[in-house]
RNA sequence: UCCGGCGUGGCUCAAUCGGCAGAGCGGGUGACUGUUAAUCACUAGGUUGUAGGUUCGAGUCCUACCGCCGGAGCCA
């Protein structure tokens, strides 16, 4: 391949109609009638069918094109011309034609496999186009989460993986040998938030979180992503406002970023289309209320359960806030309402359509005494917390955060059953490969 | 941990009442000048998850184990 081309890639192939480009990619599927071949050519960005026509090439460059395999890697060369049949809208009109490296036998062939086998190939499976489709979403609501609070003067200030203690409790913990005693992987980030909000008024921090449950459905991973914004002089009120206006605009950002993606995954767009803040929020007992109307055999004081959260979120075209949840069923950290002792200054927020809790979050218990005897209550050793009292003796002030989770909020703004398939390597119960 | 379901070529599945293990895709060979999961012809490819049992005969029935899937609990 002598020729110089200049290197085009393909989503941006429209700027180039009817100049010679080269593109260096992945052959995605290849099909063929007579003295044609036609190539389906992906780069990362898009794909395009190049045609390579008999009497147009060399020999060898038709030999080569015959002897392409699904995912072999190649440089093509040819004209960019405008084409009515092209999903694209554009086709490449072969004239040369390099093979990088032949593939032998791709295991992920055009008709259907099951999930466990593409999980055992995901770091394959990624080169497939509703992959593509899902990943790309993810990616915009992970752009759209910082521009939200970067756009609000919140700063970054993330919290350690390794941990000395648990926030709620160790039993979902994974535990590690830290050079001779224990250190557990991080469940939230939300106590050190706490302290950047001491600092910094708005902080949010981003990133990795593992809980060791033995879970098995479509709503849960042992390993996942959390965003958690934490504001000094926040109440429970501004809190929520914060968190409908936060997934409004992640949900507006995709409608408006990732269209194509959505379609390619057949999202039903009117249902997104209708998410904008403000959302309804309703106190725990309404949710009751609506519970035993339902018919459910819920017992009030409890915590919802799956079926409980679809019957509520399906109230609603739009997610739902409940707050004032019992404190007895909530965290330690949480403050309790002065008008009502029982209850704590809670919000769950709950998908459309069944996709459950996507965030949580709450008021701070901002007394030191009132903070202390709740760590004795829940058994926590006090010693590990100390640096977190501090904060309620050294200037404490109400305040207030929530956390979302990436790939349930990604389950349901794609549209997909799973939350497997919205992380790149799912870590599961049974799956730690690839 | 509990409840339910499923294990058959590389992949996705079929096989009637217990009676010759089959198809599509992928691989190989060939045909075709506009294919859209291209199509068509030919071809190779099997210890039916493992171990035992019932039977003249087991992919099919029974027992145990292993693996996976779905749901519950808990949570984001």
């Amino acid at each position: 391949m002598e020729n110089m081309a200049q290197r085009a890639q393909i989503s941006k192939i429209s700027a180039f109609e009817g100049q010679e480009v080269t593109i260096k990619g992945w052959l995605y599927n290849k099909r063929s009638s007579g003295k044609l071949r036609f190539l389906l050519v992906r780069d990362g960005s898009a794909i395009i069918q190049c045609v390579v026509f008999r009497n147009d090439v060399s020999e060898q460059v038709f030999a080569d094109a015959d002897a392409l395999t699904q995912e072999s890697s190649l440089e093509v060369t040819g004209t960019v011309t405008a084409d009515k049949r092209s999903p694209l809208g554009f086709e490449l009109q072969v004239k040369d034609l390099k093979i990088v490296q032949l593939a032998h036998d791709y295991p992920i062939t055009k008709k259907e496999h099951g999930t466990d086998f593409l999980m055992d190939h995901r770091h394959l499976w990624l080169r497939s186009k509703r992959q593509h489709a899902i990943l790309r979403i993810r990616h915009q609501i992970i752009h759209a989460a910082r521009e939200f609070f970067d756009d609000r003067d919140f700063t970054l200030v993330d919290s350690p993986i390794f941990t000395p203690n648990a926030a709620e409790g160790t039993t979902t913990l994974f535990e590690t040998d830290y050079f001779g005693s224990s250190a557990y992987l991080t469940q939230s980030g939300q106590l050190y938030a706490e302290a950047g909000a001491m600092a910094f008024g708005k902080v949010y921090c981003f990133g990795p979180t593992f809980r060791a449950e033995k879970s098995k459905t479509r709503r849960h991973l042992t390993e996942f992503w959390m965003i958690e914004p934490e504001v000094a002089y926040f109440d429970l009120q501004d809190d929520m406002q914060l968190a409908e206006e936060f997934v409004s605009h992640l949900v507006q950002s995709v409608l408006k970023h990732r269209m194509p993606e959505l379609l390619t995954l057949e999202r039903d767009i009117s249902k997104l289309e209708q998410i904008k803040a403000p959302f309804p929020k309703i106190h725990y007992n309404e949710a009751v209320d609506i519970l035993k109307k339902h018919g459910s055999e819920f017992i009030p004081g409890d915590d919802f359960g799956a079926a409980d959260e679809t019957i509520i979120s399906e109230q609603f075209d739009r997610p739902v806030i409940v707050h004032h949840y019992p404190a007895a069923i909530k965290a330690f950290y949480m403050k309790r309402d002065p008008q009502e002792p029982e209850s704590a200054l809670a919000m769950d927020m709950l998908a459309p359509e069944g996709y459950g809790e996507i965030i949580g979050g709450s008021q701070r218990e901002d007394d030191y005494e009132t903070l202390l005897n709740r760590i004795h209550e829940h058994n926590l050793p006090e010693e590990a917390f100390k640096w977190y009292l501090d904060l309620r003796k050294y200037g404490s002030v109400p305040h207030s955060g929530f956390g979302l989770g990436i790939e349930r909020t990604v389950a349901w703004i794609t549209g997909i059953r799973h939350v497997r398939e919205t992380i790149p390597y799912p870590r599961l119960m049974q799956r730690l490969y690839p």
